[in-house]
DNA sequence: ACACTGAGTGGAAGCCGTTCCAGAAATTTC
DNA sequence: GAAATTTCTGGAACGGCTTCCACTCAGTGT
């Protein structure tokens, strides 16, 4: 394998010349330039990257840190960034928490071997000690989907989206809304169900509209459990809602599939109205909130990008609402009035 | 940041004995072990990865080369790629081809740059100087997907699995049998889809069934263009099909719903059975051939980890065959006679 | 007692680029 | 045309850990 003093003999030069002439740091003759990087490319010359790294301090490298790589938002969301990191020439190291099993290794082990010139974080909910673990590495970290102290973040405004989203429901005229998002508590991730939720609990109680606990349904996120908790919510008749807002789009699937099951016809007897903007919506015809995954990627890949330009100074970690798209489709309407139709 | 001579020195030894002491490798007496990790972790002393890397050549890092993240398959293997390699130590880097957006981008300058330990390619199809290209930068390769030559690969049987589909539709009493599936010619990637397709063909002609062109089907793998396809194909009552076999659930999915978009009953009126074991066909009663993606990522880490064993010498590269599971559903059943219901 | 192991240790030479520094060469300035 | 810059260049010192080599010393065999 030949090595950058391989190159420089052969072009005549130094190795020192020949090191600038390839990364294009410090001035170098037209002339030697050519005759390294002709050099370089007879030999097939490819730079050891352990050595630059070691020598400059920096490795091209980010990390993507996130709970779950087969759910639609986060592998959505990482082929943006991924796309936006091989743009720039950087590479994507990924982090699979997968839920909480590798957490601790994750954050003790991996990330603070000084290997990453930053990390995205996305929908990780750490406490004080492991943002203190985090920052003690010095490594600039872009957060994306909740509020982390002290660090750029980047996400939607979700009680804004629950409160969007129940609202279209209610101007359509319906009073029976139940919902399906995450967890109440404040775990370990971001509160972003949790947000949605509060949006739906506000939007109802502005409309002097009834929250019942029967409405308020927890769900994992998958289309399975979704449909399960539907399904039981819709098969009494007499306690059903005429809506339900879902906190994902894979939920609102489920809800939807469950209907259908149950005989159900959407959007007359019920209106699903989902988060995301997945592609299978199309197909379901699924109103929907867009919350353009990709880009979300593709912009944390951007502000992290930036804090690593060598110029760059350590502005104050803004955070930053990404913008979204309502989308309107066949399974939101009028509740259907049994008397009226008649 | 402590190094490791601030270590040794702390601990009383040289900085060759506590690189022993915290490698575990030579050897080194209890006492001076003990000073070391003691001194090591008062110090809070993490070895810089770049150095140890350029010194031992070793990275403890693999690359997962995979056509798109998004996508069921894709990442569900990529999932238990990732537990894998975590529980060895080891960190996961991840090029997403998006298609064939950034392949020569990720063949041409990341792969060579002597960052990896080994490489996963998943349903890649590399021509020949590709191969060379690889092989060259001397890392370990295994495949999966298909036959790669002159390299260690995992793969389905894929036309025993399109056979074995096509053979319970025609067990069951189906002679008007659709296939959806991937694109017919030999294309960049690993002809899976040709393979499961050519199953299909066998089957057919074995049981001396008709084979249509417009029962043919070739779609992306997505839902919503297996939906237009299955949609298109169904509409017309006279040449219908009286039951599809796809070749993933997520196609799968889109022939069901088309079908329940068109009023048609499921099973009776047509019969779908896909492959992959998509949590989603529980839902749905999806028959499907579940082809376990989540071990094929464990695997291929083990196969590749295995290779990179200090002793382990080039084994000759072997082609596996995975395991696949038959899963029968309520997507399938005998063809409804009209003839005999009535 | 005497040569013979083998565990344990430190010194120093890598691994392979990058960059500081100082000096040489080419320009520009007046 | 001399002085002041600016551009280029090579030597050498890193970056931080690993490991070869040579050597000490305690334990083994006879």
């Amino acid at each position: 394998m030949a090595g950058i003093k391989d190159v420089a003999r052969l072009a005549g030069v130094s190795p020192a010349t020949a090191s600038r002439a390839l990364s294009g740091n410090g001035s170098v003759s037209a002339r030697a330039r050519q005759a390294v990087t002709s050099a370089a490319s007879e030999l097939g010359f490819i730079g050891s990257y352990h050595a630059s790294s070691l020598a400059t301090g920096r490795s091209r490298n980010v990390g993507v840190v996130l709970p779950y790589v087969n759910r639609w938002y986060f592998s959505t969301l990482l082929e943006g960034a991924n796309a936006a990191l091989m743009d720039a020439g950087y590479d994507l190291t990924l982090y699979d928490f997968q839920g909480d099993r590798y957490r601790e290794t994750v954050l003790g082990d991996f990330l603070l071997r000084k290997r990453l010139d930053g990390v995205i974080a996305v929908s990780l909910q750490l406490n004080e000690h492991e943002v203190k673990q985090i920052l003690s590495a010095g490594i600039p970290v872009v957060g994306v989907g909740g509020p982390l102290p002290g660090m750029a973040t980047i996400r939607t405004d979700d009680p804004g989206i629950g409160r969007q989203a129940t609202e279209h429901l209610i101007s359509l005229g319906h009073t029976r809304i139940a919902h399906i998002g995450g967890e109440h508590e404040v775990g370990r991730y971001f509160k972003i169900s949790t947000g949605r939720r509060v949006g739906y609990e506000e939007a109802m109680a502005d409309a002097g509209l009834p929250l019942r606990d029967a409405w308020s349904l927890v769900s994992d996120y998958t289309l399975n459990d979704a449909y399960a908790q539907a399904k039981h919510l819709l098969a009494n008749a007499a306690e059903r809602p005429t809506a339900i807002f879902a906190a994902s789009d894979e939920m609102a699937a489920g809800a939807l599939l469950a209907a259908r099951d149950l005989g159900l016809r959407i959007p007359d007897e019920l209106s699903v109205i989902g988060v995301d903007g997945h592609e299978m919506g199309e197909v379901l015809g699924l109103t929907t909130i867009d919350q353009f995954a990709r880009q979300q990627g593709t912009r944390a890949v951007d502000r992290l990008l930036a804090q690593l330009k060598p110029g760059a100074e350590p502005t104050e970690p803004a955070d930053e609402l990404v913008q979204t798209r309502f989308i309107v489709r066949s399974s939101t309407a009028a509740p259907y009035i049994r008397a009226r139709s008649r």
